[in-house]
RNA sequence: GGGCAUAUAACUCAGCGGUAGAGUGCUGUCUUCACACGGCAGAAGUCACAGGUUCAAAUCCUGUUAUGCCCA
């Protein structure tokens, strides 16, 4: 049989994703036994724009993962794929796409905008699907979903209307973030604060007295400033000939046009404090002329700045909780254009938020009320979509209220009824919830779930399902159910549709067969930048409407660094396509190198090594099949699938050893997939199948399965063989899909596909503790006279005699039993087992529990060079024995220490001391 | 400013009460008929620092330092 010498995954991974989704056995309904446990999952559902970056890469590996797991080890799977319509995102690729036409959005209107996107979507879009086929993703497209299609849409509209007529859902006006690059409101959650070098601009601002308007100025108030530096208790204050000023500190002066106050703390205002004169005044707004109050609030800090905080209350979120307690006036001087108002002195209308600041910087300066500029570090919000500066506006937007939503989220996770993988990943939910804020969720976009509600003339609002049910309200209301009504125009929040995925996915608000059997699911997986976003609202919507969390489990997957451990960001350059990393190691090498990596950290830095070693543990997977296919072609040619072959011959120790080995591994691998310990699954899969399987079970069995003549041994050595290998490629399937299934097909098999074949469950009855220990001594032995032989550059070619002392009569046996392996292992032509070694003269030593080896190397050997050798073992073993003493001559070790751990000490203690005396009596004889 | 993580071999990370492990890299060696994306052998770490708890601490507690992330 003609196979290639290395692994190459394009050529096998083209032909299985269709041969999978052709037999259809990612559906559930594959699974025929009517009693199997459910098991489900929802994706995290990628924008419908978007493309695969790391991040999904390794979320949906860890998914496909568990769900090919869950799907062998017996379970009804589903594993639900889908896409985000992504508001923002998705409107801006198209209106990208109609610029470069030399169209506006609106040109075409909103109705034949959208109809754009559902074209684009239609055409371009897919190209997400397509990615996740090459990653293997084993989801159901059947009942795949998009957060726009119409039952989604209705589920949408449903929790909509239920949430409003509990007073859940409100429209009103309030501070919001304005995104004037977007024209839209968005979210707290999408205001991204970046340090800014700015300016803290210190202004002065007159203090009415009497009739009395402050006389123009020249330098004296800047100089009386600055003779206050550094500044003393008071220094806001500042009495000239011209009159008496505050100072306020800034970083946005252009807002002071919708200045309403000045705000100090109570403490200021009191006897004891710095400003008790002030109380009572009113200041004159310059470039304004409005009359200010002064105000005393709490939150001013007095350690800021003078003390003193002018308040716009229209354009910032605390002075609008300042205008709010104290009745202030609500101007608005920055529009949605993010340019000054009509509201602002004539002089300023029309100039951008920046320019009015220069202009009026420039104005403050002239009237000798510009008293100082510092350079100021400063935090402001970005637009996370468009990046420009968000303003905070009063405006009228629907809200969501969050408190009384996130009280049984909240609960639930208390409880344990959702479990947070890692733990402390609980802690990001916890802090957010419990500091929940209402929730902005109306949009100034076209593209999104509109939000179902209609306007009478005279400017009732009636929310319903649709417009028949408008008029059926209005008419309940006692209002005219004929009027002419006005839609909504304003969409809602994406995730306000995400919040309801692992439901409404399933067909709700109808009560359907899959909502039945497939809600809640069982694991979310998913990343930490999106706990608050989406997690939490999806754990409120889920108790809200379906009265039970959506999922028992949120495993929280790392976020993805570059190999120095960095961030990934286009800005930054270093963004790795996931597609060319598929591509130079193959598919299931990258999926085994994520999760390797996979540990329980936060982050996981993709290391090339890393993805190195799979890519070689794949190709080590297809060599150790192809020397199997190219010598067993006796048992293959039966084409029947092998059991643990007892028959033909009896098991010996490498092949109890290996069946103990087998079986310890699927438990460990069962166990470690069913608690998320994803690295330690596929280690221990790394570690069986090259280290035990290939370096050791294979290597014993060579003599076997390469005897040209074949008899009831090697037959049965091959069928041990086979058996090994066609368990391990099932294991290994779940992190490795195409390469186990191209050879498992190659090999005797029961099924259609490796997919729907039994995972490995474990018998205890075939773990052999005995013959683990025992093949570890022949293991040792071989290890130490291999270590002999390099030692003294001893070419592999050229054989050697060896003497053996086994320490016991165990030993004696063991290594008696296997001595031919030995022999041929260590390139030994004769070996000798003895009671004692003789005088060490001339020969090369090694000690170790269980036996003592002699290589004589007449004339081959270098005196110093094995005194060395000899002396370093011996250093090492006795300082352990030495620590071994301390403890042991230590009456409160023996007193408390548990049992065990002394017995154990006791052993080795002994073990030791008699390696060690047979060392020194080696090293002194030489 | 508040909170949460993390500090272990050259690099990336496991281990989380009984005195250290992996992958890669490194050194030596072998073109032995599955694999040089390989075999064999080997070197390499006062487990950040300082205290404390314990018979016993990389592992638990406290503090310090450094780094990263989140929130304001």
């Amino acid at each position: 049989m003609e196979i290639p010498k290395t692994y190459e995954p394009k050529d096998v991974e083209d032909r299985w994703y269709p041969f999978w989704e052709q037999g259809g056995y990612f559906s559930p309904e594959s699974n025929p036994d009517p009693k199997a446990k459910v098991f489900s999952m929802v994706i995290p559902p990628p924008n419908v724009t978007g493309y695969l970056h790391m991040g999904h890469a390794l979320n949906q590996t860890l998914q496909d993962v568990l769900a090919r797991w869950r799907r062998m080890a017996g379970d009804r799977v589903l594993w639900l794929p889908g896409t985000d319509h992504a508001g923002i995102a998705t409107q801006m690729v198209v209106e990208r796409q109609l610029a470069a036409e030399g169209v506006k959005r609106q040109d075409l209107g909103r109705e034949k905008f959208v109809e754009r996107i559902w074209q684009w979507k239609e055409h371009s879009g897919g190209t997400i699907q397509r990615q996740m086929r090459v990653v293997g993703d084993s989801v159901d497209w059947s009942r795949e979903r998009f957060t726009m299609d119409e039952g989604l849409s209705n589920a949408v509209k449903e929790v909509f209307v239920r949430l409003y007529d509990e007073g859940l859902i409100y429209r009103g006006e309030r501070m919001i973030n304005w995104s004037p690059g977007l024209q839209t409101a968005i979210s707290d959650l999408e205001v991204e604060m970046k340090s800014v070098k700015g300016k803290l601009y210190h202004i002065a601002y007159p203090i009415k007295n009497g009739e009395s308007v402050p006389r123009p100025l020249g330098s004296e108030l800047v100089e009386a400033y600055a003779g206050t530096e550094p500044r003393p208790v008071g220094s806001g204050l500042l009495h000239t000939a011209a009159g008496d000023f505050i100072v306020v500190a800034t970083t946005r002066p252009e807002t002071m046009l919708g200045d309403t106050a000045i705000a100090m703390n109570p403490e200021d205002a009191g006897a004891e404090g710095r400003y008790p004169s002030i109380v009572g005044k009113t200041a004159v707004l310059p470039l304004v002329g409005r009359e200010i109050a002064f105000i005393q609030d709490e939150v001013v800090e007095k350690d800021f700045g003078t003390g003193f905080v002018k308040v716009t209350p229209a354009h910032d979120p605390n002075d609008f909780a300042m205008g709010k307690r104290h009745n202030l006036e609500f101007i608005q001087v920055i529009g949605k254009d993010a340019k000054i108002t009509d509201a602002a002195p004539e002089k300023y209308r029309g100039l951008d938020r920046n320019e009015a600041r220069k202009q009026i910087v420039a104005d403050l300066e002239e009237l000798g009320l510009l008293l100082k500029v510092e350079d100021y570090n400063h935090n402001v919000g970005h637009c996370q979509r468009s990046g420009t500066v968000v303003e905070p506006l009063v405006s009228m937007q629907w809200f969501m209220r969050m408190k009384e939503l996130a009280e049984p989220a909240i609960a639930a996770v208390r409880e344990g009824r959702t479990k947070f993988v890692p733990e402390s990943t609980a802690k990001i939910y916890f802090n957010w919830l419990e500091n929940i804020q209402d929730w902005c969720v109306s949009r100034q976009l076209w593209w999104g779930h509109r939000v179902p509600a209609w306007f009478t003339p005279e400017g009732e609002i009636v929310v319903a399902r649709d417009e028949a049910e408008a008029r059926e309200r209005l008419k309940a209301r006692g209002l005219d159910s004929n009027a002419a009504l006005t839609e909504e125009t304003d969409v809602l929040d994406t995730w306000f549709s995400s919040q309801l995925w692992p439901f409404s996915t399933l067909g709700w608000p109808e009560e359907t067969d899959d909502l039945k059997r497939f809600y809640p699911t069982e694991v979310l997986v998913t990343g930490f930048d999106i706990i608050f976003f989406w997690v939490a609202r999806m754990m409120m919507m889920g108790l809200k409407f379906m009265g039970d969390v959506p999922f028992r489990t949120v495993y929280i997957n790392a976020l993805v660094l570059d190999p120095q451990g960095q961030k990934m960001s286009k800005t930054k350059g270093n963004v790795i396509d996931p597609l060319d990393v598929f591509a130079k190691y193959g598919t299931d090498a990258a999926r085994f190198g994520l999760t390797a990596a996979s540990t329980a950290g936060l982050t996981l830095a993709l290391q090339e090594s890393k993805l190195e070693s799979a890519r070689n543990f794949a190709n080590k997977i297809w060599n150790a099949t192809r020397f199997v296919l190219m010598n067993c072609d006796d048992v293959l040619e039966a084409q029947e699938p092998v059991e643990w072959e007892t028959e033909l011959s009896e098991p010996e120790l490498a092949d109890r050893w290996i069946l103990s080995r087998l079986n310890r591994i699927a438990l460990d691998v069962h166990n470690a997939l069913g608690e998320y310990r994803f690295h330690e699954a596929a280690e221990e899969l790394y570690r069986f199948f090259w280290n035990d399987f290939c370096d050791w079970y294979i290597e014993l069995s060579k003599p076997f399965v390469t005897a040209k003549e074949s008899t009831p041994q090697s037959l049965a050595v091959k069928r041990r063989i086979i058996y090994l290998l066609e368990r391990s490629l099932r294991l290994l399937h779940p992190i490795m899909p195409y390469i186990t299934e191209e050879l498992w097909q190659r090999l005797p098999h029961k099924g259609d596909t490796i997919c729907t074949a039994e995972f490995v469950s474990h018998n205890s009855a075939q773990l052999d503790g005995r013959a683990e220990r025992e093949l570890a001594l022949v293991i040792e032995t071989i290890t130490k006279l291999r270590n002999i032989r390099s030692t003294f550059n001893i070419a592999p070619s050229v054989q050697l005699k060896a003497s053996i002392a086994p320490a016991d009569d165990v030993a004696r046996t063991v290594l008696t039993g296997m001595s031919e392996h030995i022999k041929r292992l260590a390139r030994i032509s004769d070996l000798e087992f003895v009671e004692q070694l003789p005088a060490a003269k001339g020969s090369a030593r090694a000690v170790f529990t269980g036996a003592e080896v002699a290589v004589p190397l007449e004339g081959l050997i270098d005196f110093d060079k094995e005194r060395a050798r000899l002396e370093k073992e011996f250093g090492k073993l006795t300082n352990e024995l030495a620590g071994l003493e301390k403890r042991l001559n230590n009456p409160d070790f023996i007193a408390r220490a548990a049992a065990e751990v002394v017995a154990e000490s006791r052993t080795r203690s002994a073990e030791l001391a008699d390696q060690i005396a047979k060392l020194r009596a080696t090293i002194d004889s030489l």
